[in-house]
DNA sequence: ATTGAGAGTTTTTTT
DNA sequence: AACTCTCAAT
């Protein structure tokens, strides 16, 4: 128990030990906040509250992880639920989905998929929305529904163009997810909060069941959230929530600065704990974050001091180019991690786009120095991935027509768009699902005969696929590889792009393997798929993992670093120009600096460079205005180019740091790894991949000898692998790990599929070196 | 129906 | 620069 509050600040202490009633913890960067949370969740604990009865939401899985992992530290084994917003809201949702006009079954559709759908309904209603982008509707229509505005309440406000087309679009795009039995990111805040406030009953339920709520990174609620946690809180009004107003960055999605500047009006009884004294930073880099932040207008005055050393200067340096930038930041990363002072997970490089990332990655890799990004594309965003997912989507809900469309002609299947408009009219006139329609194509007069078939076959294998779903995932996904044809239209392929996709293919199976080891086998197909489209970028990303980080400012959030470099402080960046003309979003903007500036633990360096390119272009930049408002006393200027040609040697020769940080045993030899960058760019050929090039029966002619022993892990889904009776085979699917790792193989015509227990089995992966002439 | 060339567009941030 | 979309050729 004391354990609990020892070492606490009495602000501290008294956020921890509050139990009843409504709690606002106003929390400056670096003051402990999570560890106050997660106190009070195992105080709560430990004084009997059931784990059950509490809810604790996050907006990112990341700082959900971080929570659980802390919490179960001090209060192993608790039964509270913490998770996302969204997490919470989908799982609330497959149990009370027909309330919101859906199936238990229903899709997920990430922004992609929104996207994808909404344009579809944008063609269809024949619009001229040359005027708008789809982006433009979507933001629109996301903003109405974050606003908790129905298709019907939606009133355009007079004499905006935009409203009146979404107007339209709303209802019609609303109308095409309820038939695709599907909800998009903002659907599933929406239908919640709706379902909250139309059944008091469930709403007295789910609010006697969870007693104590708690709501982090308050500051960046949206309305829905705000009336989620709200709703939650009535006849237990045990809502506990923290934030920063200074941090709040997600304007632009709908939060809502007011549900925290007010949430003493709608709680008048509550207790409210300001956590202002910073353990993170500097003094210097505190004070530098906060006379930035003092220019914002509409914001609570915070007070924000540290007893920490004053640290050194923050430097602010001017370069030439992006590159003399890029170049600049990784010899002087280098510099210090091959002296032994630092090492590369203590460096973080942000930026206020993901495209600025570029240049910083090939400056680093050509030192060797490993770097993590917090990726921009997306793993589960790449085509094939996501064509993969499709097929899975359908198959957990075949009314899901955007999955339908994506994988009715991938791979290509001689049905194409007439084919598709065509059943499309077919269903429409009937009050038809497409893939019902589908179904049908042989009565369908406007489809030419061939037509019909290739329709008919895909059903048909469809129906086949539909047997598995009741399989663990890896396998399901493997029958669908290989019934679908999607992995041997590469296999033969020498494109190093084709190569790349059946690695991206292999990892897919190794996220569904891990999947089913965590749920023992059980499938959960729907869980699956859910988990596959909430995870975000910043989900990934590793602590413990000694590589540089880069990020953007966005993702920065919540985390800490020795050293930080804020690159490309530039009018345009930051600010983004798109904030520019908005007082209030060039506040963000700020608030977006002020974060990122207080990630920086010791030392902390600002940069901008004259030119930077720019859409293939290169263009002269102007300092941010930003740079003008931070207190020159406490900074150190430097430009590195003053006219004369840029050196590398001349920036390391003046050591940025010059005396050892800290007496940490210095760093043995550089790790000289390839740098592993999460996602964005797997490695280019993998041996599996490779392996995966053995198709026809040429190449088993060089079958050679095997291996005594081999690990059921090193089957691979797609393999060729050798039976000593049966002779060659393919493995269809894959499933289960260690000892009770089963494939399925196909021996071609003659030897039919037979399933096996790999490591009582007589296979043998087929080996052939790589570099073995093909015949 | 599929493919490829060329035009046109894009990028803020994320669940 | 890189990506998507359109349109024309096969």
């Amino acid at each position: 128990m004391n354990r609990l509050i020892e070492n606490l600040t009495d602000a501290q202490r008294e956020a921890v030990l509050h139990v009843d009633g409504p709690l606002l913890i106003l929390a400056g960067p670096g003051s402990g906040k999570t560890r106050v949370v997660t106190h009070r969740v195992a105080h709560l604990l430990r004084h009997g509250v059931d784990g059950h009865q509490i809810l604790a939401l996050t907006f990112t899985n990341k700082a959900a992880d971080e929570m659980r992992s802390r919490v179960e530290q001090l209060a192993p084994d608790s039964s509270a639920w913490l998770g996302t917003f969204h997490r919470f809201c989908a799982r609330l949702l497959r149990k009370y989905a027909q309330l919101a006009g859906l199936q238990e079954n229903y899709t997920i559709y990430d922004a992609g998929d929104s996207r994808r759908t909404l344009g579809r309904v944008i063609a269809r209603l024949k619009l001229d929305s040359v005027r708008f982008t789809p982006d433009t509707i979507a933001n629109a229509i996301s903003w109405a529904k974050n606003q908790l505005i129905s298709p019907q309440q939606y009133q355009p406000r007079p004499g905006h163009e935009l409203g009146l087309i979404v107007k339209q679009v709303y209802p019609a795009y609303q109308a095409q997810l309820a038939t695709s039995n599907a909800a998009d990111f903002d659907d599933l805040l929406l239908h919640v909060a709706n379902l909250l406030r139309e059944n008091s009953e469930i709403r007295s339920s789910l609010d006697e069941q969870y007693r104590f709520i708690l709501v982090d990174e308050y500051q960046d609620t949206n309305l829905a959230q705000y009336a989620i946690a709200r709703a939650l809180s009535i006849d237990h009004p045990n809502l506990a929530v923290t934030g920063d107003p200074d941090q709040s960055i997600y304007g632009w999605r709908g939060a809502n600065l007011s549900n925290i500047l007010e949430f003493e009006k709608d709680f008048p009884d509550v207790r409210v704990v300001r956590l202002e004294r910073n353990y993170r930073s500097t003094q210097r880099i505190l004070r530098v974050a906060a006379e930035l932040i003092a220019h914002n207008v509409h914001r609570k005055e915070k007070a924000l001091y540290t007893e920490d050393d004053i640290g050194r200067p923050v430097r602010l340096v001017t370069y030439r180019t992006q590159k003399d930038e890029a170049e600049g930041i990784a010899a002087a990363i280098a510099a210090e991690v091959h002296a032994g002072r630092r090492r590369p997970r203590d460096f973080a490089v942000f930026y206020r786009v993901n495209a600025l990332s570029r240049t910083i990655e090939f400056a680093l890799r050509d030192r060797g120095i490993p770097y993590q990004m917090v990726h921009g594309l997306e793993f589960f965003q790449r085509k094939e991935i996501k064509d993969i997912i499709a097929y899975l989507q359908l198959l957990n809900n075949p009314r899901d027509e955007m999955a339908l469309l994506r994988v009715i002609n991938t791979p290509a299947r001689g049905i194409g768009k007439t084919t598709v408009g065509r059943l499309s009219d077919h269903a429409a006139r009937h009050g038809l699902g497409l893939l019902d329609a589908a179904r049908d194509a042989r009565r369908i007069d406007s489809l030419s005969k061939r037509a019909a078939s290739l329709v008919s076959k895909f059903v048909a294998m469809f129906d086949r696929l539909a047997e598995s779903v009741g399989n663990p995932v890896e396998e399901i996904l493997g029958i669908v590889l290989t019934e679908t044809g999607y992995q041997r239209q590469w296999e033969d392929s020498e494109d190093e792009d084709d190569l790349q996709r059946l690695a991206n293919i292999q990892e897919l199976l190794t996220v569904a393997r891990e999947f089913d080891e965590q749920h023992n086998g059980q499938t959960h197909l729907e869980a699956f798929l859910e988990e596959t489209c909430l995870v975000n970028d910043t989900d990934d990303w590793e602590t413990e993992v000694d590589r540089v980080t880069l990020m953007t400012l966005h993702a920065s959030k919540g985390l800490e670093f020795p050293i930080v470099y804020l690159i490309a402080a530039e009018e345009g960046l930051l600010p983004h120009e798109r904030s520019r003309q908005d007082a209030e979003q060039l506040e963000e903007e700020r608030r977006l600096m002020f974060v990122g500036i207080t990630r920086a633990q010791e030392q902390l360096q600002l940069s901008m460079a004259g030119y930077r390119d720019f859409r293939g272009q290169r263009k002269m930049t102007v300092p941010s205005h930003f740079l003008m408002e931070l207190p020159r006393d406490e900074m150190e200027l430097e430009a590195v180019d003053n006219g004369q040609p840029y050196s590398s040697d001349s920036f390391v020769a003046e050591p940025l740091y010059a005396e050892p940080p800290y007496a940490e045993p210095p760093y043995a030899e550089p790790p000289f790894q390839e740098p592993v960058l999460s996602r964005r760019e797997p490695e280019p050929v993998s041996q599996v991949a490779r392996e995966l090039k053995l198709t026809t029966a040429a190449d088993l002619a060089g079958i050679g000898q095997s291996p005594a022993a081999v690990s059921p892990d090193a089957f691979r889904q797609g393999m060729v692998v050798l039976h000593p009776r049966h002779g060659p085979g393919r493995i269809v699917a894959i499933s289960g790990s260690g000892n009770t790792r089963k494939a399925t193989v196909d021996f071609g015509s003659h030897g039919g599929r037979k399933k096996y227990v790999l490591s009582e089995s007589p296979l043998r992966p087929v080996n052939r070196s790589p570099t073995e002439p093909r015949q």
